[in-house]
DNA sequence: TGTGTACTTGCACCATAATGCAAGTATTGG
DNA sequence: CCAATACTTGCATTATGGTGCAAGTACACA
């Protein structure tokens, strides 16, 4: 009795933009949680990403004293910037006796990435992002 | 007269994966290049990434002033967090008289989102991906 | 139970970066 | 030309983060 009819009202369905910036920081959005700043945090060092490119250009799990063999930092640094890539779950680890072994979350990463370019596409407006874009599902 | 024979050497196309983390660094990879700390830098900061949000959810292009009404910092702050979004290509930016409009570059970010998560999933190794990825495009 | 290996943690140091305030620049309108 | 607007920049402060060294923990193996 209260959303039947549909067509009347123009405010409905597809909530429209927002008029301010101020206003639109009020929406809840898809975007919001995937646009986490944590993830970019651990992917913001150089180090940790050349780390995280090594692991993955080389496919498997690795040990932590192998990985440090990359680059020129002390071991130290890379057991906490593994730690760091893992806590933000890109990284996975297994402990084998005494040895830390580390992998890419290859398809974890691969499908955030993706669902924050969707949340972005989805906030393009109208006709200025490509065609199966902007579909408008950006604020909530 | 040294790399004639190609069926007897077992290393030919495909470049197999390398055996350490070592030998994988020095291997190029389009993850290198996508795998950019500078983009995750303009992305690591909860204050910048709630701006891009804002302007996101906008849809429109904005002036310095209306988006630092989104948050509490001052705004001298959010006129630097903006110019570094553009800087990082985030955001593009107009002048028009004494204003200055930041709008988001939707399909420039989400598409080096996709082509980060595809170059990412060219790396997983076989069948630990779903079908369609990890076909080996990884390593150079 | 002791020794060596593999990694983690505490600590100090240094570099970078975020923030606010105040002053400066550019542009518009009277 | 002057005043107001819209932003940017310089500067000092504070916070955060990366790094190396040294010490600590966890585990395996003899």
């Amino acid at each position: 009795m209260v959303q039947v009819h549909k067509r009347s009202a123009p405010a409905r369905k597809a909530a429209r933009r927002p008029a301010t910036p101020r206003q639109a920081a009020a929406r809840k959005s898809p975007l919001d949680a995937l646009l986490d700043p944590d993830l970019f945090k651990a992917l913001c060092d150089p180090t940790r990403v050349s780390l995280l490119a090594c692991l993955a250009k080389c496919g498997r799990a690795c040990s932590v004293g192998e990985v440090a063999e990359c680059c020129r930092v002390d071991l130290s640094v890379v057991s906490r910037h593994l730690s760091q890539l893992a806590d933000a779950g890109v990284l996975g680890s297994t402990k084998q006796g005494r040895t830390v072994f580390y992998r890419v979350r290859f398809t974890g990463l691969s499908d955030k990435l993706r669902a924050l370019a969707d949340a972005i596409d989805a906030c393009c407006p109208d006709g200025a992002c490509g065609e199966g874009r902007g579909k408008g599902g950006c604020c909530g």
